[in-house]
DNA sequence: GGGCTCTTACTCGGATACCGTGTGTCCGAGTAAGTTAGG
DNA sequence: CCTAACTTACTCGGACACACGGTATCCGAGTAAGAGCCC
């Protein structure tokens, strides 16, 4: 699984508690966490297209939730980087064996694609149960310092 | 995922209905779907490195499984092929940010980390419910002719 | 006929190229803020 | 002083290289079967 995916994820919950009403620039973002500037913005481009970030370029331009935290889900950033495929992806091998192979899609009646599409969906549906918001609540919850600590550093890095 | 991960489960499935006491070469497996020979052999090893498949050199050899279809579930295919690591790999972004990271592991510590991690056993998990006795049984109960046409297929190509 | 030896062909196993995708970088189009000049 | 146009610097966005892992192939080490020969 790509890196990008850690990325965005901390980056939105860092979004989250930066909420001021103005956009956050992807050089900003990325010198939080030591990041290539130039390639963390080719992943927040992909939260933007999915929808989960709106850009806005110019001068005091740059990133921002696109819809409230709580509407995020750990599911949607995953899509948005990784894309919507599954991890394993059925070539129906069986088409290529012996027996009548018309009109069949083996994508839904091979036994073996069957098992690992189930496991898929329980991975997304764990995915799914997870929002922007649970995350930012837990780490406020076990580390309350966090916050006020990240705001600070923003706001040292806009000098 | 390695393409080779869907090759292996139904080559397993495969021996499950061959199994006379001699083993199947990489080259008649690999005719049965039409696959290029060298390349499954290379999956069939790293399935008896990980003791899945024993193999035999010489004239009447080949592979075979190593234990009971049941004691063989779909998780160890999968991670035999694509090795042990997870598919979201921690690297530990926080340790890049502001804060004191003296004797942390965030892999442990990081929420984001967790909730992969938890989607990660919601997968393996469901994987490891099931085994290739399971998919054997599957199909024999919805496809009854497959494992008699299979066995005539490799019948076939044993000339 | 039986048993030993040698040949032989066959199998896996690892070492070797090739290619696509993720990783990383760069520069240009567009925009909004700030400035300046005019009314 | 207010307004409007211009300049300017800043941001995203996509186009361009690089590297690594999956894909595919080939040839050699080892082995067991089978033939042949001797007893």
């Amino acid at each position: 699984m790509s890196e990008g995916v850690e990325w965005a994820l901390h980056s939105c919950v860092n979004l989250t508690w930066l909420e001021t009403g103005e956009a956050v620039t992807a050089a900003r973002l990325a010198e939080y966490y030591r990041l290539p500037a130039a390639y963390l913005n080719k992943q927040l481009q992909a939260l933007a297209r999915a929808g989960i970030l709106t850009s806005t370029p110019g001068p005091r331009g740059g990133f921002r939730l696109a819809r409230a935290p709580e509407d995020i889900t750990v599911l949607d950033v995953v899509t948005a980087i990784e894309g919507a495929d599954d991890a394993f992806q059925c070539r129906e091998l069986l088409r290529s064996g012996p027996g009548d192979h018309e009109g069949v899609d083996y994508r839904k009646t091979c036994v073996v694609s069957q098992t690992m599409r189930r496991a898929e969906l329980a991975y997304r549906r764990e995915l799914a149960g997870s929002t922007i918001a649970d995350l930012k609540a837990t780490v406020e919850k076990r580390y309350a310092w966090v916050p006020g600590m990240t705001r600070t550093t923003f706001e040292n890095l806009r000098t």
